[in-house]
DNA sequence: CTAGTTATTGACCGATCGTTCAACCACAAG
DNA sequence: CTTGTGGTTGAACGATCGGTCAATAACTAG
């Protein structure tokens, strides 16, 4: 029987969420990631295979640990307000220092996408955001929040877009206070 | 006398911006640079400084030939649809093979904009596009597109962030028809 | 206890990174 | 022509990259 592992998986993939998510997949050494998980290189080999399939282990616990945020979006009685409140959160996520953008549109950006696995992840988290806004779009019109004759499709995208935007407008150094009018204005389809 | 230079510096920066824009700063190595300018690393050097300041002088190219696309936003009488026209464009654009989101997304999102002039250009960009964005909203009010009561201000910035976001789900793949429908959803507050 | 299996450790691999050194070369002033 | 100035060339620098090898340590089944 083999000696067990000193380590917890989960715990060891959490802090290699952080550090790919600060620095980016390039920017990461396995220097870095030797140092930030307090294991030696051989192990993180053994333990998850290379550097690249540890990044696409992180993403997955980034998407499972991170996105919590679209939580609230998935309220079966989602409306107007969920939306405000995804938003708000968004906000409060992305200013905080030191500034960092949605692990999943770095990625996207950074082209590590031309990667198959990594490209999934990433269209399927737009996807993902998409639904959960159209659901609670849906759940808008009929609670009398929105016009019914909106194509909630479309408008999920656009609010998708506006996330994504939102994400990059705060690595380019933008206050909260100015973000929250860019979600107000962006906001006004409803009553 | 000097031996006269065996290259045009403007073209030689066209170059690096093309090398840069497509695989990123991190991503570009010196050699990619020899091969891609044609010229060998001590005349890199000599003529530019360093990889970093060679990056900063292409961003800067960039923003002088690459931004052309905002220029239609600035013209004296314009209105909802030269804003239509500039998504139109920026759609084109991002949704060009192989896809590649703006060069300053690109440098706000790698991290490059910790160094103080790149992300002083980041901002510079952002606030660019911001400024003419509301000038054509001005426009529209002024020709009766949009409700005078409209904080064109706020609507400018929420562009701002659709633009971004444009960039980002054209990284993710979205069909050129897809983000067709992301700004119309955006455009409805024109009448 | 011994034997067997696997995690851990640290040295090491070739390749490539950004940068620099030294020799060479092309041109204009004299 | 000679001379000097600065661009060009190619080799080389130390550092670091991702990845691997061999030896050691820790544990359990018997």
């Amino acid at each position: 029987m083999p000696r067990p592992r000193e380590f917890d998986p989960d715990l060891v993939l959490d802090r290699a969420m952080e550090l790919f998510w600060a620095k980016g997949y390039e920017g990461t050494s396995i220097s870095d990631l030797e140092e930030h998980l307090g294991m030696g290189r051989q192990s993180i080999y053994g333990a998850f295979g290379g550097k690249h399939e540890l990044y696409v282990k992180a993403m997955d616990r980034y998407m499972v640990t991170g996105s919590s945020g679209r939580k609230c979006l998935l309220d079966p009685d989602a409306g107007a307000e969920e939306i405000r409140e995804y938003f708000k959160g968004l906000i409060a996520t992305v200013t905080q220092e030191p500034r960092r953008s949605c692990m999943l549109i770095n990625a996207a950006i950074e082209g590590d996408c031309e990667h198959p696995a990594v490209a999934g992840k990433c269209t399927d988290n737009q996807q993902n955001l998409t639904r959960a806004f159209r659901h609670a779009l849906d759940g808008a019109i009929a609670k009398g929040q929105l016009d019914r004759k909106t194509d909630t499709n479309a408008l999920a995208l656009s609010l998708v877009s506006q996330s994504f935007g939102l994400n990059v407008m705060a690595r380019n150094g933008t206050t909260p206070a100015t973000l929250s009018k860019v979600v107000e204005s962006a906001l006004q389809v409803f009553k």
